[in-house]
DNA sequence: CTGTTAGCGCTTTCAT
DNA sequence: ATGAAAGCGCTAACAG
């Protein structure tokens, strides 16, 4: 309501003196701070965002791009924008949620209009037609996740990592024949990056821990995947302990788990890879966890660094890809082998 | 990048006439706005929201308060975020996050400096300071579950009428002996909306109908929870169906229902109230699910509805407060006890 | 049917 | 240490 106007007139200054106090960007006098500052309190004067972006290109807005799928709903996406939005107020910024149902055509309205500086982009596929908007546009861009693309920075867990850890922890506790559950063959066909490198470093694992692993794809069909473990499970000799990278329909795996007695009244012999913080269907699994709140702060840092290093910089210093290295949640320990 | 005046130089017109093609509120001649459209294209010309925003004074903008307790996540929150978005999309309206960290002031900031035109808040407590704030800034506000405030359009699931719909589908399936795993405690204590309702939905339902109801709140803490849910499920005689609303510590219910026989090969005897669409954990269990999108969609209505009452009709007609009957969940049914 | 023009509220030179 | 004033890009009232 109030404008910077009244609050000068007000406190008996210019305009651009109040201005100058809320930037800090001038030295004002001790006297004509306070005048102002009681101004602006008594006023309740907060300034217009509109008019502080035309005038000075920034909005301090940060644009998110969550994928979107008709039907399903992937509790990791809400999930981070929520830890994104919190990262992003860290920086200075808020946070505006793009949730694409028209394609690619709401992200290029979003960067062409100014009403963000930069854009994170979730869960990104090969060849993203969003990346290909943003990047016509010159427009500051971070990614989460796996892509293809070389010259953005982004961040993501270390997926090989991960699995190599959570396969070196079970070997060490004991466990001599395993079963992983990789990523659904529809994600490996579809070459999602987290797939591929679970995949791999279930692979390398097994080469240097020699142990009897036994990989698979998993399935999105609830009903394929139930007969699928229980051909996994059953296989003589048995198996003692279960790796599960794909974890959408975990409720499933814990039922046939359960039932060949890899949980129950003991501690789990089941591991989990990538689950969400805090989630209480995995609480008393040992797991290695989507280490959701520092990768979104670190995607944000990226991307505020990116808006600085866009226009002059302009793809001067090699691009960021920091892939987190994997945790072992604290908590439940991978149990030892029934003997 | 472009501006209007270079459309408008490129097209050989006014940038008016530029503007009064964009939006439509004035008769072009199809010449010129072909002529128009084309130096549009041709300049990959965005409007400037800043400007926009400056001139007509509405941002096209809501802003989403979603309520945040550090070290706990509720996967609702998450999905109720990309569902008011999708809503806000189809309203033309963009949405941006308000995570609060900093309790209300993010809120009054982003409220006061024009960058939003109305507010959705998430699970609204008593005496909510948020509102007090919002309301004195007379800005356009709708709410997203229970609340004492009179004066704000609402929108909710019919709670009690969500427990009574499960407590007569249960009984109707020849269940006489049920028990009601309500709200914890602590959320009963705190009197939020949901918990009281559906408390009250119990009680009613089970006066109705007769059957011997056994009302109980349920806990936070995981191993009182699996206490208490032992001896409900082992008092003689033995209750043959288990209705949940607290959903939070599913996985545990799940496994003390499995060992008393209410889960296992047979049809479930457990159904859920208030679960998330599309949860794969609650695919195979008759359930109420939260309407999720009908409510995205209901509350961003009328957050828009006061966007355009809110400055003359200052409170004009009643308030709009919205309770969305539930409906049992297409899929699973409530099985027949065994004989 | 189209053009001219006056600001919206702020930041930031330039001037003192 | 402070003021004055230009102008960011757009919309809408006024003027043909």
């Amino acid at each position: 309501m109030a404008t910077i106007k009244e609050v000068a007139e007000r406190a008996g200054v210019a305009p651009s003196t109040v201005s100058y106090v809320l930037s800090g960007s001038r030295k004002i006098s001790p006297d004509t701070q306070r005048a102002v500052r009681t101004a602006i309190a008594e006023l309740g004067y907060t300034p217009r965002a509109s008019a502080r972006t035309l005038r000075s290109a920034r909005s301090d807005v940060l644009v998110l791009a969550v994928p979107r799928v008709p039907g399903k709903y992937r509790a990791v996406d809400g999930r981070f924008a929520i830890d994104i939005s919190d990262a992003a107020r860290g920086h200075g910024y808020d946070l505006l949620m793009m949730t694409d149902p028209e394609g690619v055509g709401g992200l290029r309205r979003v960067a062409g209009s100014g009403l963000a500086d930069a854009a994170v982009l979730m869960a990104v596929q090969e060849r993203d037609p969003r990346i290909d908007a943003l990047r016509a546009l010159r427009f500051p861009t971070a990614l989460l996740g796996h892509s293809d693309d070389p010259d953005l920075p982004r961040v993501d867990l270390d997926w090989k990592a991960a699995v190599t850890l959570a396969v070196r922890e079970t070997v060490s506790a004991g466990h001599h024949r395993i079963v992983f559950l990789a990523s659904a063959d529809h994600e490996i066909r579809a070459r999602r990056g987290y797939a591929l490198s679970g995949l791999a470093g279930a692979r390398q694992a097994a080469a240097d821990s020699g142990a009897d692993l036994r990989i698979h794809p998993s399935s999105g069909d609830p009903g394929r995947l139930r007969e699928l473990l229980h051909r996994l499970l059953r296989t003589e000799p048995a198996p003692t302990a279960l790796i599960v990278q794909h974890l959408v329909l975990l409720p499933l795996v814990r039922e046939v788990a359960t039932a060949h007695g890899l949980l129950g009244s003991g501690p789990p012999a089941v591991v989990l890879v990538g689950s969400l913080p805090d989630d209480p269907g995995c609480l008393r699994l040992p797991r290695i966890e989507l280490p959701v709140e520092q990768m979104s702060t670190a995607v944000v840092r990226l991307a505020v660094e990116a808006i600085g290093a866009t226009p002059r910089t302009a793809g001067a210093a090699e691009p960021v890809h920091q892939l987190i290295p994997p945790r072992l949640a604290s908590g439940p320990q991978v149990p030892r082998p029934a003997p």
